[in-house]
RNA sequence: GCCCGGAUGGCGGAAUUGGUAUACGCGCACGACUUAAAAUCGUGUCUCGUAAGGGAUGUGGGUUCGACUCCCACUCCGGGCACCA
């Protein structure tokens, strides 16, 4: 019997695919058009994780499923290869990032491939390609010019021994990762962009979209939408006008406020220094706080901390009442108006807060109607984004910096503004970017007034390539502009409502920032008319992380990451496919276990078995022509049947992503049918045309078995360009049912029904089963129970 | 701490969404084939009990004829928390 060798049938149909250019793309169909997206990868130097193919495997299942559906589908890759490990690795090895990452991406391309996943590799990017960052520079200028990117102060963390600004992944406990040094704030003037100003829509619009409820309801609570008021409080001591704002969301409690507090940032206490009595106190409570975290700063089971402004006093415009002011370090600057009312008999944190300093909590007091001391007001959790990083691996940011025309934008015709080779790659001791010490580069001319000028050294964080990388897709060529429109419209789709990438898979972990950054840049290109929907993406979902085994997280220091190569040369890439997605629940973690894989091997080899045997004696003229077929294991019917629920079940698991029991069916099936073979010694029992729609519902699991097999069956053509089957309703039907039996909710026996059985009549068997008597002997029967086609209750 | 998930045999998990808990797979045991081994196939495999029957889906309560599924309170685990990607 013809062995099965999957690194040669791998090898065999990959190149095949490749030279026929199986899954290229066409820009332009009459077929009906399909978009479908996973994240592009960070290209690690550490190579393909086997989490990766976890998501690419599964949406190359529904990609393959709708070819086969008759879909023209784009299913692209590119590399997302900015960003922090490769800028480290620079910055240990001296190595230049542009060759660690050439190396790194064709070590993934080089693992990716050897999965056999339907992608388009004509259409791969790459983020740190200056033909590709030409757009995101160019769509950073868009947003300067509609005045959406703005310089700010904000704080950063700073290693004094280092000098350097650091990442916050780059602080571990307080202290500088690299050297152990306490990390402290820094202010500096960043790029911000203003994603604020589309707050409302992006939480608005989410009801235009399928997104998982969960990643819905991640993105509504990041964006933190909430309705309240603003009122204003008189200071009266010392007298000042205007006093000082608060934002609440419960206006309606202002006849229990017993004090004011600000956060200690808050621009009103540095400006009352003089008058506060106590400001040395104040001042080094302000300096504790300042190194403190938000999630340490608000986090309700630490003791409250907190400090009276002594000498300043405001009036609650309720009650005419005098109240003292407080800062405490829950209160943030960048949430509300950095100032509250606090109702400590209405607010956990504020009667806490009040308990321990002592403060007047009052009960029973008068309610407010909502806007009767302020101004009804939508707030956002959301803060805009900060956008410069000091750092070397990245977009430059497109604008001089000159001292008579002051910001000026790089003129478009003169992107991308490419990144200059540097010899050293850590930040400066002033903490700016390396590119701040290439001053042959740094010193530019001014394009407005061809003064003298200096170049932006910031570069933009790894966020910005991937937020539009999708667009690319359609278009990646492309020179003129980053996509074009006709492009654009024909693989989002026209309708500004609906449209968008078709299907969107990706970790959990992106739920909230990378998606909402992207709908944000979207939106913006959007009302800019550049692209043709309002949204990017019309559906979304997220797969569970691969563990090592036993649950913990794989990582080299644990020893315990597995390597994909490995996996594909020992089982095949089909074996690790399928084990994949049959290990469990895709939207869940689950753990690897290399001892299981051999289960998913096993059902490839079965298949293989059952194809040989079929192929063989389908040459042979042994076998008598179908229909004519007779004898004692005459199953075809049965197996017939069990195909077709097969090919529903696979047909509507994979659509809801349950590819873990759509594989199991079809291993049941298989598991059948080599049974009907052996009983008979031959295949006489399996209908060609059954075999063959098993191996059409499986090839989008395993692709490159099941185009082998098609082909030793004799089809010339690619089983991808063949069509899904569709399951045969009428062989598909029982006649006979069976029922089970319970008493009082437990399980007592079953009995058969006919499909046309009349509810009474079934109750009447039911309670007239030997079983059931000896049960319900001396009881009263109190009710009967049928659920249609399940079963009978009888209540005793 | 806050937000989002999750917890079912020795292990990964299934359960038509309120209707036979443990499908499918791994592991293990026994059997067939074999000189033998591997592969393959078959049988068994939650637990107590000889059996009849009882118990079990993280813990404690509740709703219901009936709860892994719904409600309330808790425990533990994973992810995110804005400069990792």
């Amino acid at each position: 019997m013809k062995e099965y060798d999957h690194k040669k049938i791998e090898k065999k149909w990959q190149n095949v695919w490749d030279k026929n250019k199986t899954y290229q793309a066409k820009d332009f169909s009459k077929k009906p058009k399909y978009f479908s997206l996973i994240e592009f990868p960070y290209p690690s130097g550490d190579g393909l994780h086997v989490g990766h193919p976890r998501s690419y495997v599964g949406m190359d299942i529904i990609s393959r499923k709708r070819r086969l559906q008759g879909f023209n589908v784009l299913y692209p890759i590119g590399w997302d290869a900015f960003g922090l490990p490769t800028e480290n690795f620079a910055i240990k090895t001296g190595k230049d990032p542009r060759v660690v990452t050439k190396k790194n991406t064709d070590n993934f391309r080089r693992q990716i491939k050897s999965l056999g996943i339907s992608f388009d590799w004509s259409r791969e990017i790459n983020t740190t390609d200056p033909k590709y960052y030409k757009w995101t520079q160019w769509i950073f200028l868009q947003f300067l010019k509609k005045g959406l990117a703005y310089k700010a102060k904000m704080t950063i963390n700073w290693c004094p021994k280092d000098k350097t600004g650091l990442a916050n992944e780059e602080v571990v406990g307080g202290l500088c990762e690299r050297c152990g040094t306490p990390v402290e704030k820094r202010e500096k003037e960043q790029w911000m962009l203003a994603i604020t100003k589309y707050a409302d829509r992006l939480d608005k619009d989410l009801d235009t979209v399928d997104y998982l409820p969960q990643i819905k309801l991640a993105q509504r609570n990041w964006i933190g939408r909430s309705e309240g008021a603003e009122i204003d409080f008189k200071i009266v001591i010392p007298t000042r006008t205007p006093g000082v704002r608060v934002f609440t969301t419960r206006p309606d409690t202002i006849f229990g406020a017993t004090y004011l507090v600000l956060a200690p940032e808050h621009e009103l206490v540095k400006e009352l220094k003089d008058k506060i009595k106590n400001w040395s106190e104040v001042e080094k409570y302000i300096k504790e706080v300042k190194n403190k975290t938000d999630i340490e700063r608000t986090s309700t089971d630490k003791v409250k901390t907190g400090i009276e402004l002594k000498g300043i006093k405001a009036i609650n415009p309720a009650n005419k009442e005098e109240i003292s002011i407080w800062i405490a370090d829950y209160v943030l600057p960048h949430y509300g108006t950095g100032a509250i009312m606090a109702v400590p008999a209405d607010d956990i944190r504020d009667k806490e807060f009040a308990e321990k300093f002592k403060l007047p909590i009052v009960e029973n007091y008068q309610k407010a109607g909502f806007e009767d001391f302020g101004k009804k007001i939508t707030k956002f959790k959301l803060r805009d984004w900060v956008f410069s990083r000091q750092r070397y691996w990245g977009e430059p940011i497109p604008v001089v910096h000159c001292k008579k025309c002051g910001i000026v934008p790089v003129p478009e015709r003169d992107l991308p503004v490419e990144l200059p080779k540097v010899k050293n790659y850590e930040p400066t001791d002033s903490g700016e970017s390396p590119l701040a010490n290439i001053t042959k580069w740094v010193n530019t001319k001014c394009p407005k007034c061809k003064g003298r000028a200096l170049r932006e050294t910031d570069t933009m964080p790894n966020w910005a390539g991937s937020s539009w990388y999708y667009l690319r897709y359609t278009d990646p060529k492309n020179k003129k502009t980053f996509a074009n429109k006709k492009n654009l419209k024909y693989w989002l789709g026209s309708d500004p409502a609906t449209g968008g990438v078709n299907w969107y898979n990706g970790g959990n972990e992106h739920t909230t920032l990378h998606l909402l950054y992207s709908r944000f840049w979207h939106k913006f290109l959007f009302d800019l008319k550049l692209v043709p929907t309002a949204e990017p993406y019309k559906k979304r979902t997220s797969h569970g992380m691969i563990l090592g085994e036993g649950g913990v997280k794989m990582s080299k220091s644990l020893g315990n990451v597995i390597n994909p190569d490995e996996m594909v040369k020992i089982y095949g890439a089909d074996t690790l496919r399928v084990y994949e997605m049959f290990m469990g629940p895709f939207s869940q973690s689950v753990a690897w276990s290399t001892e299981s894989i051999i289960g998913s091997r096993r059902f490839i080899e079965k298949v293989w078995r059952i194809g040989v045997k079929v192929s063989t004696q389908k040459n042979s003229s042994a076998l008598p022509a179908s229909g004519l077929r007779h004898g004692p294991n005459f199953s075809v019917p049965k197996l017939s049947k069990l195909l077709n629920k097969t090919i529903k079940k696979v047909t509507e698991d994979i659509e809801g992503m349950y590819f873990n029991t759509a594989i199991s069916s079809m291993m049941i099936l298989a598991t059948e049918m080599e049974k009907a073979c052996l009983s008979s010694g031959t295949t006489e029992n399996i209908e060609l045309e059954d075999y063959k729609k098993f191996l059409q519902i499986l090839s989008p699991f395993a692709p490159h078995v099941t185009e082998e097999l098609w082909s030793m069956l004799g089809e010339k053509k690619s089983i991808n360009l063949s069509s899904w089957p569709k399951e045969d309703k009428s062989l598909m039907e029982d006649e006979e049912i069976k029922i089970v039996v319970q008493i009082n909710g437990k399980f007592r026996t079953e009995i058969m029904i006919r499909a046309d059985d009349d509810e009474e009549k079934i109750k009447k068997e039911a309670l007239s089963d030997e079983t059931v008597l000896k049960h319900i002997l001396g009881k009263t029967v109190k009710k009967v129970i049928y659920v249609k086609n399940r079963l009978i209750n009888i209540v005793v």
